[in-house]
Parts: C-alpha cells; structure tokens; sequence
DNA sequence: CTCAATTGCTTGACATTTAAAATATTTAAG
DNA sequence: CTTAAATATTTTAAATGTCAAGCAATTGAG
C-alpha cells in the first residue's frame, strides 16, 4: 500500500510525452510572440494560411482544414471568417457539391504568407539549430514511428 | 527567381518541428477525449491538478503554476477560481508577503487526481507502447537535448 | 422515386487562452 | 520616511477552442 499511495510521476512513457509537451509550449509560445511581433498576427491564423497555401491552387474544404489541423470545425469556421474579412481567404461554393466550401487565399493572402514564411522559417531553423543532421533525422525518424504506431483513428490527416 | 518564388515546406528544421506538433496534438487531442469521458473533466484543469500535487503539500503560487505550464497568469486565476468552487483546491494567503496566494490541492483533489492519474498514465503508457524501451529513451534524450539548447529566455520553468 | 440516414458546414453556448491594463503589495533608492 | 520601480495577482477584451445542436444537401436502401 504505501507504494501505491503516492503518486509517482517517473512512468516512463509520461515523462516523455511530458518532455514532448514542453518542448512544444516552448517553442510555440516563442513562434506565437514572433509572429505578434514582426507581424501583428497569431498562430492560428497563420496555421490556417499555411495550410491554404500548401494547397492552393486547389484550395480546400473547410473539413479539410480542420482535419488536418486537428481542430473542430467551428473553429475553423471563425478564422475563415476573419481572414475572409480581411480579404487574405475567400470561399467558393463547391459546383458538384451543394453543401461543400472550398477555400482558397486571394492573391494577397498569398503574398502576405509567403513574407511571414520565410521568417517563420528562419525562427524554426534557428529554434532546431542546437541539434546537428543527424540528430535532427533522428529525431524525425523516431517521431514519425510514433505517429505512425498511434491507432489509426486518432490520425484524420494522415498527410 | 523561379525557385524562390514558389514557396517550399521541405525546409528540415520546419519539417521536424511540424512532426513534433502532428504528434503533440493528436496524443493531446486523445487525452482530451479521454479526460472527458472518463472523468468529466478538462485537460487544463487535469494539468494543474498534476502540477499541484506534485508540489503538494507546499503548495505553489499562482505565478509558479502558471510559470510551469507556460501559460499566461490570467489563465491560471479561471481555472483555480474553478477548481476551488469544486472544492479540489484552495488558495491561502502568504503570511509573508501580501500579494501571494499560495494553492494546494484539497484532500479531496488530491483523491480525485489520483484516481485520474492512474488512469492517465496508463493511456501514456498505450500510446507510447510504439515504441521499445530504446527508442523511447533515445526519443527523451533528443528532445532534451533540444530542450536545452534553446535560448535560455524561453525556458523559465526549467524543472 | 421516397424518405431516413449521412455528410458538410454553421451556429450558439460556454470554457480557455493571450495580451494588456489595473490593483495591491513589496522593495529599494535617495 | 518617501516615493518610484518592481512584483504578484486579477481583470478585461478579443480571439480561439470544444461540443452539441441545427440546417441544408446528398446518399442509399427499399
């Protein structure tokens, strides 16, 4: 009993995903002060347009988008929204598809991102410059294998 | 001009930080649902009851709780208001210093995260089972590394 | 065809979060 | 002592987020 009665917390498995975690928030939080700084934006609406413009010209469903940001479709429809306000996105009916949006960046939007993502780069390659190639793969490597095992049903995006 | 014109997303640092982000929030999202069902409660809230009873019974302050979790203080302030309207923990007032509140789990929050955490950590354990014990520790002392080669301005909690 | 079930998206209620301003207390310089 | 600066927390406003319910369009079993 007095083993049981107090709560460890040395678990293998949870000190890594507690390392995984912090190490997210750190770099995030970093990134998200960045982009309010140089570009008086925020993380979730240059997530949105990064996935736009990955896709673009296509465009995509709204679903799409929250899919494969792992976020709830309301949410994604309030960003829309606002980038649509500010004239960066813009939706189309679907032609064969009553119910369906796609989305694409205007030509602004466009080139609006392309400024935020090479500074957003730079950040990144400078946040990940402490581990060398090798390293780096690595770590890619043993993260994806991660992913990969994890059940399939968590994994809506898939890539 | 043509090359770099069109924007690319196969940058090795970007890749290797988005790899960490599909992995962060698709465990986080599980846990989330998780929480929910089993235990009718939130994944912030369950972040600060682990971190207070991992301090328990010397209790923290509202800005070390904050600190840790790499959240913004005003953030803190909701969740304790709530967790102390259900009575799982409770704020005192610093006997030395006036504008410090100090905040401790209940017994009956203590009780209850234990019984969360049980739980908890074994879907960590589930999700990581992926991965073999190397892998695993290999994965930790990346991320580590990582961790600790990023500006020391970031890190304010540190452990 | 017909209609129940499904799908895609939006809406509404509410919780969380950040950022910045406000409040209260302590510290420290003079 | 006085008072400006620093510190700890709360408050506020705006944005983001989940969840569930709702609506409209599509699908599919009969």
């Amino acid at each position: 009993m007095s083993d049981e009665q107090r709560l460890k917390f040395d678990d293998p498995a949870l000190k890594l995903w507690l390392r995984i975690l912090s190490v997210t928030k750190l770099i995030e939080n970093e990134v998200r002060g960045n982009l309010r700084e140089s570009f008086k934006t925020t993380l979730p609406r240059f997530d949105v347009m990064a996935e736009l413009y990955r896709y673009h010209p296509k465009g995509l469903r709204m679903g799409e988008i929250s899919q494969n940001l792992m976020v709830t479709n309301g949410n994604i429809t309030g960003i829309i929204d606002q980038l649509a306000k500010e004239g960066l996105a813009e939706r189309s009916a679907d032609p064969d598809d009553g119910r369906v949006f796609v989305v694409r960046l205007t030509s602004a939007g466009k080139k609006r991102f392309e400024k935020m993502a090479r500074l957003h780069r730079d950040w990144i390659d400078g946040l990940m410059a402490g581990l060398n190639a090798e390293e780096r793969d690595q770590l890619l490597e043993l993260l994806s294998k991660l992913r990969n095992s994890l059940p399939e049903r968590l994994d809506k995006a898939h890539e």
